[in-house]
This record gives C-alpha cells, structure tokens and sequence, in this order.
DNA sequence: AGCACGCCGACT
DNA sequence: GTCGGCGTGCTC
C-alpha cells in the first residue's frame, strides 16, 4: 500500500502537488511538517497539507526527506490558514511561507567544480570559458550559479558553463543549502554510573568528577571554574569510561529582564468590573463569542484585557494579545512582563531575531508556552488550545499588512476564534466603523467603559481657525497666537507638551512661481519633500533623493517657494519663539535606528525635554504623565486624502492625539488647529462624541454604499511598459464589465469601477492602475475576483489583489 | 519563483 | 552563420 501525501510549494500556483511517500518516511510524514520534494531539476521544501490513498497525478516523484520531527502547525491551524489563503487570494504555499518562522527551508544548490581528470587544453579555451574556470579552480568546494553570476558581474555565463560541462571540463554536484536557522544544540556531560573512581586523577578531573557527582550532568560553561577549557579534561574522563557526551536542545530567547515591581492590588472601578464579568462567563463557557470593548482613552482597557487573559491561562487555555507594531514598546512588555511573573510569554514581532522565533514557534505548537504578545504577524501563532484572542486598538491600520497577503489582522482574528472556539476582545476608543456597525447589529456583545480612571477628566479641546490668523502677506502661519500662548503657559508651569503634525521634512513642496513648476518625484507620480537638515529633496515613497536645487530645474527660475510645513520645518519655528525650549522629534527620519523609538520616549518621560513634535508615532499607546498640552498643527491633513475613510481617520486621529493629554493628576487641554472648523469630524472629536459621529458618517457610507454597506476589492496592475499595461488592463476591465451583465450577476450585483490610473500612477518605475469592485454580496465579489485572475494569469498580467483595502495610495 | 527551451535581432 | 536577449511554459 503506497501512500501520497499533499504537498504545497512556495510558488505562485493555487494548486497542490501530489508525492509518493517511500515506506522508510511512511511513518514519519505527518500533517504540519515540511518535507524535501524533487521539484524539475531542483529540490524544494515543500508543507504537508493533507494525505491521498490514490494518485490524482499520472507521474508522481517520491519524497525526499522529512524535515520535521513534529509538525509544525495543526490541522485545526492548517483550516484557518487555508481560508486565509482563499479569502485573500494569495497561494497556500507562498502563505504558509510567509506565516512560518523565517530561514528554517532548504533548498538545492547546484554547486560547479573543475572535473578531477581536468588537464590544461591543447588549444587556449574562449575568455569566457577560461574566467569560469579560473574562478572554480580556485574554490576547492565549488561555487554556484549564483555567486558565479556575481562574481562575474552581469556577463551572461549559461553558454559557456553549458560547453565546459559537455566537455567535461567542469562537473555539477547536487548540494543541498543548509538552513540558516537550525535547532540550537548544547553539548552536555554525564556521569556514567556505577564506575569505581580511579586513584589516578589529576586535582583538576577530580574536581569535575565530584561536580558531576553532585549534579549528575553539566554543561561546558559550568565546568569553567574548574578548568579555563574544560574541554581536554573532559575528554580525559571519557577515555577513562567515567562520563559520557550527548547533545541537548537549547532555547533562544530575548534577553530582556524588565525592572519587576511588586503587583500592587489592582483596583477596578464599575465599569471595569461589570466588563470584566461578562468576558469571564464567556470564557468559561467555551465557546466562540465576539466582544466590542468600546472604552474612552485613559477609561483602563488594558486592565480588562489582563484580567481576561490570566483566566484564559488559569483555565489551562492558550490566549494571543495583538497591538500595532508601534504600541508593542518595551513599557507595554514590561507591564505585561509583570502581570504575568512566572508565565512563559512568546513576543512576535518583525523585530524578534529568526532563531528565537523558531524556537518560540515549536515551543508554543509543543503547548510549553501558552501566552503570546505581539503585532499583526504573530496572529498566526500555533497555539493549541485556544482560549481567547486580543485586539488592542482595532481600528489601527496596522494591522492590515499591504504587502505579500494583504490581510488584516483583526479581521483574520475573529475568523480564527470562531474556527478554534475563542472568545474575542476587540478594544478601541475609536472603534472602526464596521466593527462599530456589527456591534450596533447585535454580532459583537459591546462593553463600555465610559469614564476615565479614577474619574480624571477627558481634556478640554479647543479648535482655532487658521483662516482667521491669516497674516499681512496672506500666509497662515505654522503656529497660531492660542498655541504659542498656551505652550508658554505650560512650559512656566513646569509641564510637558505634545504637539502632533502628520508630515515629515521640512516643507512638503517645492514650487517655482515663473513656470508653475512643482518639484515631482521622477518615479513616483508625488511631489519631492525638503529635508532641510540634510539640504536634500526627498520622495517620501521610492527614497529618491536629490541635492536642492537653487534654481528651478524646468526654466532656471531663481525664486523657487517652499510651501506646506514639515515636523521639522515645524520645531524650527517653535525654536525661533522658544529659544530655550528642549525639544524632540519624533519621526521616521530620527527613529530609523534601531533604539531610537524607545530612547526619545524615555529621555521624554523622566522630564529631559519639553516638547515632543511627531506623525502618527506619537498617538498610540503611550501613557505620558506629565502632558498637559497637546497641539495638533494641522487636522486638516489627513481629510483632503482621497479615500473614503477620510473623516474616520481624522476623527480617530485627533480623538487618539487629544487621549495622550491629561492622563496624570494634572488637567489636559487641546488645542487643534485647523482651516475647516465646522468639519464635523473634527466638531465631534472635540466633544469627545464617538457615538455621534459614527450616527453622522454612518449616513454618509449608506448613501454612497460604502462600507460597512459594502465590501471592496481593488485589483491592482502594474507594468514597467505603459503601452503594454493599459492595453491589458483595459481588456481586464472589459472582461469584469462583461461579467456583471451576466445572467448570473443579477442576483448578485457587482460595481466595476475603473480600471482608473492608481492615486500614485507610477512608482519605482512601474505604471500602476487599479480596478475597484464594490458589492455587498461577498460571494460575488470573490467568484468575479477569481476568473479575473485566472484570465490574467493566461495573458501573463500580474495582479495584485487587496481584500477589503485600508490604504489606498 | 526559478529554470529550460526556443524564437528572433545584431554582429563577426 | 552564431551569440545572447527575452518571452513562454512547466514544475507532482
């Protein structure tokens, strides 16, 4: 009875591929693990998927190896992983890639070495021919096709390396890649027992001997104060039969012990404790159970979710804590780090070298550690026994991933707690609106926390109107009068303050006023930013760079204007009012090291700067004690984007901002400058009013059937050619129109809009266009979706397909 | 994805 | 003619 085995490859392809498995690996093969399959002429890690008893092939290849002692995910995990897959249309293969720990597959390489009976020829051999062999002949083990070509520098080497091999000059030799990330091994000495002790050892083995005598086994470095290299001693007691050598697994793991402190008792108010209730009875029943916990900024969310996920473990289950890449900051860890003295934590994030992810990976699939912390990837996590799954701030962007499979993790997280029978905490001050939506519809049990902690005040917002601080020369200024009052203020009172500006550089544009001119990215469709500390124009999409230019570049003009203010632009200004003022910016130009993040933040908090200007950056999770100023430049910036969400992101954005204030024993204001006052996402942010501008933009996705009214693909096609792109691209858009007058679509009725030039036409030198399909019937939207890209894939047209988009630059 | 095959234009 | 570019098709 032979046996077949499912197997996906990491290549671009929806389907499996079926293998033998020889009887010496039969008993081994198991879901989960990876096994090394002949793919053509190379060979390939590939992932077990399923078993077959018959073939579904004609010619089927055996298995080479099995990679895996234990398997690596679970059926139950291979489930979620696979609707994942479909629901984001990206292959299994290429997705159980991305989601498994990195650097752990092995691969073939041909390795190229001169042929032992490889005698100088009668007549001299080609340049090209005598370069390759020079180059082989001096690597004893032989090179690949790889390093050849590099070493070689770009001059074409496939004619010449196929004549010296047919000649028989230089042989092919089959290796294998070692995996850069393997187990992680320690030598460890045992006392082999009942040996009588000879009289004749040296004081040093004697010494070791009664080591081990006392402790049974040992490791190299403990043996170190005996012998300064233990290991001659060592190999002198085995040669007598006294000890024995074996090798143990070991674990890597981040060395970071957080300052513990002693767990004060933690004090829920009401609205903690009732939340708290409902979310323990949940857990106790086992079952599936989504929940909205919708609390104020400072209302103590984090609290509930601790006291959540400590039962989760104390009832023997698995729980998963997700937060935005940029709220998993060492103050998070540290707190967590104490809630859970004792408790194993795995922390997943980009960040966390391979091998400890490798090794957290099969330790959490072993059920050693049940308590994982991390961003958006660590959703996929192997956690057998799952209890229970938090979002932290759900309606941050950043857990939709925009590259390789665009999936959001939120969204991906509720799938997988109704698959594996979780409960489900999804926490913002600011929900989003569908998961405000589905919570309204009675889908998610909402629990509030209305109020702040220890009932501190939510901060008093005040909005100012640039357009009436409009100087002489018609310019708004960067800071108004209210603003620079209220800092002074502040700075007298001994307080610290934020101001917010959603902008990098200096100014965000360069403008020649003798041909209109503005300075434009030469492969992206965007304007170039000036970066006045480094006296560079900067595309904040590709990294092009170019010196500043003095005079225009299109007509020579020499009056080149600077418009739009940057954080930088905005601390000098800042400067030149407060010459003494200590400030801090932070951004991704002075957070690109490594560190950085953590070190402003710090020198931040313990009072070494007054003033903390940033983007985005600053807004998520952090507990400053002593703001009590918050400033945001320009609220404008994100409501003239082209994308729908728009108002939310304002909203969102400056109720977030506006929670960083006040959060101490002292009171919080707000000051936000802006050119539309009366928009109503900035009107209700202002009153701190979450429910009254959900009911106001609800009305406003309705008419225009956006989501939580519909649901949303956008194909995305690029080309390097532009003629050749639009071509395919308007056939592709031919082919979707085609379909929504089907006969089958009306029942199901999809919108084709575009194919339109994407909102960035071109970056990194490729043209890019997009089709949006808009329905509310899923179904439909996949099943069009699907034969799209089938047909592209005949006509060789890349698409790139985002489900449920979030950005949509 | 990565690799082989084969068709076609440029140049000895 | 031959070399090398690149578009096309296939991998159990």
């Amino acid at each position: 009875m032979s046996m077949y085995v499912k197997i996906a490859i990491n290549i671009p392809t929806e389907s499996h591929f079926t293998y033998s498995v020889p009887q010496a690996l039969s008993g081994d093969a198991a879901v989960g693990k990876r096994a090394l399959v002949p793919f053509g002429a190379r060979k390939l890690t590939g992932y077990i998927i399923g078993f077959l008893s018959e073939p579904d092939f004609d010619d089927i290849r055996d298995i080479l190896d099995i990679l895996d002692s234990e398997p690596l995910f679970s059926s139950e995990d291979l489930a979620f992983y696979s609707w994942a897959s479909s629901y984001y249309h990206y292959p299994l293969g290429k997705t159980l890639h991305d989601i498994l720990p990195g650097g752990i597959d092995l691969k073939s390489d041909r390795l190229f070495k001169v042929a032992a009976g490889h005698k100088a020829p009668s007549n001299p051999l080609p340049e090209g021919q005598r370069k390759i062999l020079d180059l082989l002949g001096a690597a004893p083990k032989g090179l690949s096709l790889k390093r050849l070509r590099r070493l070689l520098s770009g001059s074409p080497i496939r004619r010449d390396l196929a004549a010296l091999l047919s000649a028989n000059r230089v042989i092919a030799e089959e290796g294998l890649e070692q995996p850069e990330i393997r187990k992680k091994t320690e030598k460890v000495i045992t006392l082999v027992a009942g040996r009588s002790v000879p009289a004749r050892l040296s004081a040093v083995q004697q010494r070791v001997l009664s080591y081990l005598q006392e402790k049974g086994t040992a490791c190299f470095p403990e043996l170190r104060p005996f012998a300064c290299n233990p290991s001659p001693v060592v190999h002198r007691l085995m040669e007598k039969g006294l000890v024995s050598l074996s090798e143990r697994e070991v674990y890597r793991s981040s060395e970071e012990s957080p300052e513990m402190s002693i767990l004060n008792d933690i004090h829920l108010n009401d609205d903690q404790a009732a939340a708290c209730g409902e979310l323990e009875s949940a857990l106790s029943s086992r079952r599936f159970k989504p929940f909205l916990l919708h609390g104020v900024t400072g209302s103590g969310k984090t609290e509930v979710y601790f006291h959540a996920i400590k039962q989760a473990l104390n009832s023997g289950g698995g729980a998963l804590y997700l937060v935005p890449e940029i709220g998993l900051t060492p103050q998070l860890l540290s707190r967590v780090r104490n809630r859970f003295q004792g408790e194993e934590i795995a922390v997943i994030h980009s960040d966390i070298a391979r091998g400890i992810r490798y090794d957290f990976w099969r330790r959490l699939q072993r059920g050693e550690i049940r308590l994982v912390v991390g961003a958006r990837s660590a959703l996929f996590a192997p956690l057998p026994n799952l209890r229970l799954i938090v979002i932290d701030e759900e309606h941050d962007s950043s857990y939709k991933q925009d590259v390789r499979m665009r999936y959001h993790a939120r969204d991906l997280a509720v799938l997988r707690a109704k698959l594996q029978n979780a409960v489900i905490v999804l926490g913002s001050a600011t929900p989003d609106m569908r998961t405000f939506y589905q919570a309204r519809q009675g889908k998610y049990d909402c629990l509030s926390l209305p109020r702040r902690v220890e009932n501190r005040p939510l901060p008093q917002v005040r909005i100012v109107d640039m357009k009436a601080e409009r100087e002489e020369t018609g310019r708004i200024p960067v800071l108004s009068r209210a603003l620079i009052t209220a800092l002074e203020e502040t700075l007298n009172d001994g307080s610290q303050a934020l101001f917010f500006l959603n902008r990098r550089g200096f100014h965000t544009f360069l403008f020649c006023p003798d041909c209109g001119t503005v300075l434009f990215c030469p492969n992206c469709a965007v304007s170039l930013t000036l970066h006045a500390e480094a006296n560079r124009l900067q595309c904040h999409y590709c990294d092009y760079a170019v010196k500043t230019p003095s005079l225009c570049p299109k007509c020579g003009g020499r009056d080149i204007q600077f418009y739009g203010a940057g954080t930088e632009r905005l601390e000098k200004e800042i400067l030149s009012h407060f010459p003494h003022i200590r400030t801090a910016r932070m951004d991704r130009d002075t957070t690109a090291r490594k560190g950085a993040h953590t070190r402003i933040l710090k020198s931040f908090d313990r009072g070494e700067i007054d003033l903390l200007i940033g983007t985005q950056m600053i807004t998520k999770g952090h507990d400053f004690h002593n703001v009590t100023l918050v400033g945001v430049i320009a609220a404008d910036t994100a409501l003239n984007l082209p994308d729908f969400r728009s108002a939310e992101k304002t909203f969102q954005l400056l109720t977030q901002v506006s929670g960083r204030g006040g959060r101490g024993r002292k009171e919080g204001q707000v000051i936000i400058q802006t050119i539309n006052p009366d928009h109503f996402a900035i009107q209700r942010a202002k009153n701190h009013d979450y429910t009254g501008f959900h009911e106001e933009e609800i009305l406003h996705r309705k008419s225009l059937g956006y989501p939580p009214f519909s649901r949303l693909i956008i194909l995305q096609l690029s080309s390097l050619n532009e003629e050749r792109g639009r071509r395919e691209v308007e056939e592709a858009g031919r082919m979707a129109r085609a379909f929504t007058r089907e006969e089958s679509s009306r029942t199901m009725p999809v919108e084709v809009i575009g194919p339109a030039e994407a909102p960035i036409a071109k970056i990194k030198g490729r043209y890019r266009w997009q089709i949006m399909l808009k329905s509310d019937n899923l179904q439909a939207l996949h099943f069009l979706t699907r034969r799209l890209l089938t047909s592209a894939a005949s006509r060789k047209l890349e698409i790139k397909v985002d489900v449920d988009p979030v950005n949509f630059m």
